[in-house]
DNA sequence: CCTGGCACTCCTCCACCATGAGTGCCAGCA
DNA sequence: TGCTGGCACTCATGGTGGAGGAGTGCCAGG
C-alpha cells in the first residue's frame, strides 16, 4: 500500500499542477510545501507513484503530472470538499433570490455556477416524474373546448389543449376541477392514474366522454412530457482549458452542444450525493480530457434533477465540489419556497 | 473611381481568401483566376486598392488581405446571394417539417442554420408584444401567498408567486380573478396597464395591499414576456475560426453569452431585408472581427422575429446569405401552418 | 530507509542562415 | 495613358545547432 507520505506527495503534486499547469518537479515539491524529507527522498515516491499509475511524465527529465487515476485518488481519499465563504454564500442566496420564474431561477443558476467555478456549468430542468402535483387549473375556453394548466411543486407548468366531444357547462368544470384536485394535489406523477380511474363515474353520462378526454391528455402529460430539458452556460471558460486549444476544445463543444450526450452525463451519476467523472471515465469520447461534477437538487429531499460543471480534469476539485454543492443546495431551497 | 477591372481583382481576392485562408498575392491571383493581364499589372491595382483601404498586406512583402471595408464593398456590389441547391431546399422542408412545437421549431432551425453555414447561428423567438391575454388565473396557496397564472393566446403560460401583504380570504380572490379577467382578457398586452390602474379602489382597504402587489406582478411578467428570448448553436464551429485561437473565439464566446448584445445584434438590422454587418461595423467590440447576417422571418408579410449567423469577417457571404434568407423564409412557412 | 552526489536525458530558447514568395519601382512598348 | 517584363529588396518561414537548465535515475554512505 501507499504509504503516508507518499499520499501526501500525490496530494501536493495535484495541488501545485492545478495552480501552475506545469509539470511538477521533486525540488520544488520540498519547497513549496514543507515536507521533512530531501527532493531524493521524493524522487523514489514519485517513482513508486508513477509504478501504479497515479502520475506520469510527458517525457523523460520532465516533471510529473497527475493521471486520471491520480486525480481519482486525490478527490476519493485526499480532498475533502471546501466549503464557501459567507460572503459567497451570501451571494449566492441574494442572487437567486431574485429570480421571477423557474427560466429564470435556471439561468441564473447557470450563470452562477459558471461564475463561481470559472467553469462549464450545466443545469437540468427540474424533472416531472419525481414532481408533485402542485395544482390542476382547467379553463372553458369554448363551450367544447378546455385547457388543461399543471402546476408542479418546482413551478413548471405544463398545458394541453382539450377537445371535448360535448359541450360541458362552467359548473360542471368547476366541480370537476374541484374533485381532481382533491384528489390529486401534493401527489406524486406516478401514483395520479389509479387516484383518477374512477373519476368518470361520478358524473353524469353525457359528460363523461369530456372527464375521460381530461383525464387522459392528463396522464399523457404525465407520463410523456418528461422530456428533460437543460441549460448550459460559462463556455467562454473553455478557452481557459490549456495550451493544445483547438484539439482540446473542439470535441468538447461539439459534446455540450448534444443534449442527449449532457443529459446522459448527468443522469449516469449516482442517485443522491456528488459525483465526480474525471476524464476518460466519462463515457463520451469527446469529453475524455475534461472532469464533470455533478449533483442532484431538489426542493425536498429527493433530487428532481441534477446540475454540475464541465471542466478540465485539472480542476481545484475542492472548490468546485464546494460551489456545485452549496449552488444545489440554494436552488432546492428557492424551490422548495416558491 | 474604380475601374472595372480593379473590382474584378477585389473579388478575386475576396473569394481566394475565405478559401485558402492566406494572404493572395498577384501571381497566384492571375492564374486561378485568368484575368486576361500580367502580375504587374495586378500589381498596380492592389496598391491603388490599398490606398484606398479595401485590402491590405498583413506585413511587408505577403499577399493581400480584404479589410472590412473590402468586404463591405464585395457584399455591395460584387456578390450576389447564392440560391440554395433543390436538394438542399429539400432537405431544409423535411427537416423543419418534423417540428412538433415552438421550442422544436426554432431549436431545429438553429442547427439546421448552423449546419448550412457552418457557423454560429441565432434564432429569435418569435415576439409577443403582439399578443393578447386570454386569461389570468389566481390561486390561493397560503392565507397570503397567491400564485398567479397568465395564459397568453399563443398558448404560452406564465407563473409568478405573490406575496400578499396581509391574509386574503378566497372570496376576495376570486372577486378579484373575475374582475380582472373581464377587464383584460382579449386585450393586447400593451393595453393591459390602464385598464387594471383602479382596480384596487373598488375593493376594501384592506386587501387593496394585496391587490397592488398583484398588480405590480402582473405588469411586470407582460413586459418580461415581451421580453425577446433566443437561442444559439453551432458554437462548435468557432473551432474553424483561424490561427489566433484563444484571443479571437474568447470575446465572441462571451458576446455570445450575453443575451442583451445578441438581441441588440439582430436587433439593429433594418426592419426587413437581410442585414449584413462586417467587423467594426458591429457596435459590440467582441464581435470586431466577426460578422453578422440576419434576416427577419415571420408567418405573414410582417418580421416577427430576426434570425442569423456570426462568423469570421471571413466568409463565404453569398452561401451565407443565401442560406439564411431559404431557412427564414421556410421557418415563415412553417409558422404560419401551424 | 533517507540523503547527497553525480551523470544523463531531453526540452526550450535563441541565434543564424537559406529560401522563396511577394512587393515596389522603373524603363520600355503599344 | 496604360500594360508589361525585369530587377532589387523585404521579410516571414523553417531548419539547424548549440548552450542552458530543469529534472530524473541510480548509487554509495549514513
Amino acid at each position: 500500500m501507499l504509504s503516508e507520505r507518499r499520499l501526501e506527495v500525490l496530494r501536493a503534486i495535484v495541488q501545485d499542477y492545478v495552480g501552475t499547469e506545469e509539470p511538477v518537479g521533486s525540488k520544488a515539491l520540498t519547497q513549496r510545501h514543507n515536507l521533512q524529507v530531501s527532493p531524493a527522498t521524493v524522487r523514489n515516491d514519485m517513482a513508486a507513484l508513477e509504478d501504479d499509475g497515479f502520475i506520469a511524465q510527458p517525457h523523460t527529465s520532465a516533471g510529473r503530472v497527475p493521471t486520471d487515476k491520480g486525480y481519482r485518488l486525490f478527490v476519493d481519499k485526499l480532498a475533502g470538499v471546501k466549503p464557501l465563504s459567507h460572503p459567497e454564500r451570501r451571494a449566492i442566496q441574494n442572487f437567486l433570490d431574485g429570480a421571477v420564474d423557474l427560466d429564470d431561477v435556471v439561468g441564473r443558476t447557470v450563470r452562477l455556477l459558471a461564475q463561481l467555478t470559472r467553469q462549464v456549468a450545466v443545469v437540468q430542468y427540474p424533472s416531472l416524474t419525481r414532481s408533485t402535483v402542485r395544482h390542476v387549473e382547467l379553463l372553458l375556453l369554448a363551450p367544447a373546448r378546455l385547457m388543461l394548466v399543471l402546476i408542479t411543486d418546482t413551478g413548471r407548468v405544463e398545458q394541453r389543449m382539450v377537445d371535448c366531444p360535448a359541450p360541458v357547462s362552467e359548473t360542471t368544470v368547476a366541480d370537476l376541477r374541484a374533485r381532481l384536485n382533491s384528489r390529486i394535489a401534493g401527489q406524486r406523477f406516478a401514483e395520479v392514474p389509479p387516484l383518477v380511474q374512477d373519476l368518470p363515474e361520478s358524473f353524469d353520462l353525457e359528460d363523461r366522454g369530456t372527464i375521460s378526454a381530461l383525464l387522459a391528455t392528463l396522464l399523457e402529460t404525465l407520463v410523456e412530457e418528461t422530456e428533460e430539458r437543460l441549460m448550459i452556460g460559462g463556455t467562454a471558460n473553455l478557452t481557459r482549458f490549456g495550451h493544445d486549444f483547438p484539439l482540446t476544445i473542439r470535441p468538447v463543444l461539439e459534446a455540450l452542444e448534444e443534449q442527449v450526450v449532457l443529459l446522459k452525463l448527468l443522469g449516469e451519476s449516482t442517485e443522491s450525493g456528488m459525483t465526480v467523472r474525471i476524464g476518460h471515465e466519462n463515457a463520451h469520447e469527446g469529453l475524455s480530457s475534461t472532469s464533470v461534477v455533478s449533483v442532484g437538487y431538489g426542493s425536498g429531499e429527493e433530487a428532481v434533477a441534477k446540475l454540475g460543471v464541465v471542466g478540465p480534469t485539472r480542476m481545484d476539485y475542492p472548490g468546485t465540489m464546494g460551489a456545485v454543492r452549496a449552488v444545489a443546495r440554494y436552488v432546492g431551497q428557492i424551490l422548495a419556497e416558491s
